[in-house]
DNA sequence: AAAAACAATAAACCATGGTTCATTGTTTGC
DNA sequence: GCAAACAATGAACCATGGTTTATTGTTTTT
């Protein structure tokens, strides 16, 4: 699909999906047309933006993004591979746990004030 | 106490402080000496500090702290300081489910690869 | 066929959250 | 009393994560 539908579809602006694969995150292939160079998004792009949303949602950066698809591609050894991806999983959980923390500060600032 | 045992103590550079201090997050008063223009931070900037470091790291912006501060110092309607505060407690924990997604897809992905 | 929408590319721009630098003045340790 | 460390101020700088703005060319709509 070209970049617009993608963008609709995916909930994203064009510029983001344009921003996205500049920095590695999805890629695209050379569209079936001769007379124009507009680019083709296969479908996985769906999916991918989508879990882009949500993780960059929970604060994973770019950088991260990038390693944990390099990481789930196989573009190496699965063992490395799966530690890249846990790693992340550990922060991931450690920032959920000082979310919680921070929570319970609050909740305790309104019970207290 | 002074901005350099400040940052010291609260284990953040004298720069950040006076980042925050520019940010409405913490409020030193003229020192005692006529010679110089040095400000003291009293005690409770440390824990503000500890606290805003803790925050930070869970995702809160500088913004946020600073709506929270002003709202647990009471300075307004003490419904309107729990609205405020409830509100980003709520934020943070929809921050935290999304967390709890992330970390659920990438485990899965491990699990499947 | 002409206007409106879409695409590619590059560059500039923006907010956030700091850090670094330069300058000037103060205080402290030796 | 003199260098080293500390403080205040302001401005510049930096990375991150995008968004906006040309510019040029293509396609779609009417």
């Amino acid at each position: 699909m070209r970049i617009g539908e993608l963008a609709e579809r995916a909930g994203v602006s064009r510029a983001t999906i344009r921003f996205y694969e500049r920095n590695g995150l999805i890629n695209s292939v050379p569209g079936e047309s001769a007379t124009n160079n507009y680019r083709d998004y296969p479908e996985d792009n769906l999916f991918k933006l989508e879990f882009f949303t949500k993780a960059r949602d929970a604060g994973v950066s770019i950088a991260d993004l990038r390693d944990i698809m390099e990481a789930l591609a196989g573009s190496c050894d699965p063992a490395d591979a799966r530690d890249v991806v846990r790693a992340k999983v550990d922060e991931l959980k450690a920032r959920a746990d000082q979310i919680r923390r921070v929570v319970e500060f609050l909740e305790q600032a309104l019970d207290g004030g």
